[in-house]
DNA sequence: TCTGGGGTCCTAGGACCC
DNA sequence: TCTGGGGTCCTAGGACCC
């Protein structure tokens, strides 16, 4: 019987979701991303993309081609409860769901199993209504007889579309395409290709399984050859539980002071474990990663004899790792930490504290200080603020002694902006789930 | 103002055990 | 003294995805 895949994927999803909680930047070019020297872009609004804006492109490049953009630093946990409403719309129709990322998921609903093309268009249609309606944000749908399918589908349907490929045209459209389409051929695999003169999916499979396993490896070349004929009976189910949790910063200026890089390296730690705790997990195997100021990138890992949730000893492991990765004195502009090995966290210390104490978000201000003395704030654009008179709002920008704010969330509609001294005692922060009006 | 941050999977070599 | 193969675990690096 005929199988239909389905891909959702979120159209443009940061931006979206920004443009949702901030309707004065709805229709305007909007960049998501972090706003210093060594920025990229992890969101571009379609608005954006006409100027030649793309995501991964650094913010620097990406300002100079649309000045005119707003440019606001990312707001995860925002996306992350935009991402769940999604997901719970997605799952109320179908039973199995596969989520890829925060903004994508793969289904195979029950109730489309041998069905006509127009079945699911008719499907596809009232499930990207849905989102729209119930979450305030697009989805792009594509669907075919296997994930490759589905998933190049949703790419060409987008943004705000719909692409359902009837059996009989998948093989077709699926030849003309660059072989860079192919899920799992990035900049490197494609180039080895373009060396042998193969351009599109056609041409791979057109190509003798030997040499593509030749030229690919085993396990990748067989898999792509397969891709490239159209063959692809990867099932769709749910993902397991991360088998790893890690963080990392790269820094504005290359870090040479070894004190001042363990320092860092302990900073981050910290914020890997604070995940690796509030996930259950404990971990036996710690990663770290160093990169030079010539992108020269050198990992060291150290495995212990039993998993912890200890950050003492992760730290520690941390450090000794930074400390022998690299001489001293090396310019570094990026570390990272990796906790991997991971088990449920046990959770039975013989004495100290059971469980680590839950950490706010934002460290709330002391109540106390009388206003006079408050010390101005540091305010950046895109902050969350409150204000007794006027609700919540978002800082549009920040400087000479005043900040400007644009009171609004999803569910007030476009607000008006007003201007404040940075002192103001009556502005203070907010949480920015506020900004969704749920 | 070149090149973020969170992941997954694969490969290859060495240690170690049977 | 020479010569094995299989399996697992660990480490380091790399390609790829969003």
């Amino acid at each position: 019987m005929r199988r239909w895949v389905l891909h959702v994927d979120m159209d443009a999803f940061y931006a979206s979701v920004e443009q949702l909680t901030r309707p004065t930047v709805r229709g305007r070019p909007v960049l998501v991303g972090g706003a210093g020297p060594r920025g990229t872009v992890a969101g571009a609004s379609y608005e954006s993309r006409e100027y030649g804006v793309r995501s991964a492109m650094p913010m620097a490049e990406a300002r100079r081609r649309c000045p005119v953009a707003v440019v606001l630093p990312p707001r995860f946990r925002v996306y992350q409860a935009v991402s769940g409403r999604v997901l719970g719309v997605v799952r109320d129709s179908s039973e199995v769901v596969e989520q890829v990322s925060i903004d994508e998921a793969f289904l195979e609903p029950d109730e489309l199993a041998g069905a006509e093309t127009a079945a699911v268009e008719r499907f596809a249609t009232r499930l990207r209504e849905r989102i729209r309606d119930e979450v305030g944000v697009s989805a792009s749908i594509g669907a075919g007889s296997g994930k490759q399918l589905a998933k190049i589908a949703s790419g060409l349907a987008k943004p705000d579309g719909m692409l359902v490929v009837p059996p009989d045209e998948e093989l077709e459209l699926l030849s003309g395409l660059p072989v860079r389409k192919l899920w799992g051929i990035g900049p490197v695999t494609e180039g080895k290709l373009h060396r042998i003169g193969v351009h599109s999916i056609g041409e791979l499979a057109a190509l003798h399984p030997n040499d593509v396993t030749s030229l690919l490896g085993q396990a990748h070349g067989t898999e792509l050859h397969r891709l490239a004929h159209n063959i692809d009976d990867r099932p769709v189910a749910e993902r397991a539980e991360a088998k790893q949790v890690s963080a990392e910063t790269t820094f504005d200026v290359d870090i040479t002071d070894a004190a001042k890089l363990l320092a860092e390296v302990v900073g981050v730690a910290e914020g890997a474990h604070r995940r690796l705790v509030s996930s259950g997990r404990a971990a036996r195997t710690v990663t770290v990663k160093v990169r030079d100021s010539d992108f020269t990138t050198i990992s060291r890992a150290e495995t212990f004899s039993s998993a912890t949730s200890d950050l003492a000893s992760l730290t520690a492991a941390a450090r000794r790792l930074v400390s022998v990765a690299i001489p001293p004195g090396t310019p570094v502009r990026l570390v990272g930490v990796s906790y991997s090995g991971l088990a449920t966290s046990e959770q039975e210390p013989l004495f100290g504290n059971p469980v680590d104490p839950p950490r706010a978000e934002e460290p709330a201000e002391p109540a106390e200080r009388p206003v006079e003395q408050q010390p101005p704030r540091h305010w950046r654009a895109g902050d969350d603020v409150e204000h007794p008179e006027f609700g919540h709002g978002w800082v549009q920008g920040a400087g000479h002694g005043r900040v400007t704010v644009r009171f609004e969330t999803a569910a007030t509609g476009r607000g008006t902006a007003r201007t404040f001294t940075l002192d103001d005692p009556l502005l203070t922060p907010a949480d920015p789930l506020d900004s969704l009006g749920w």
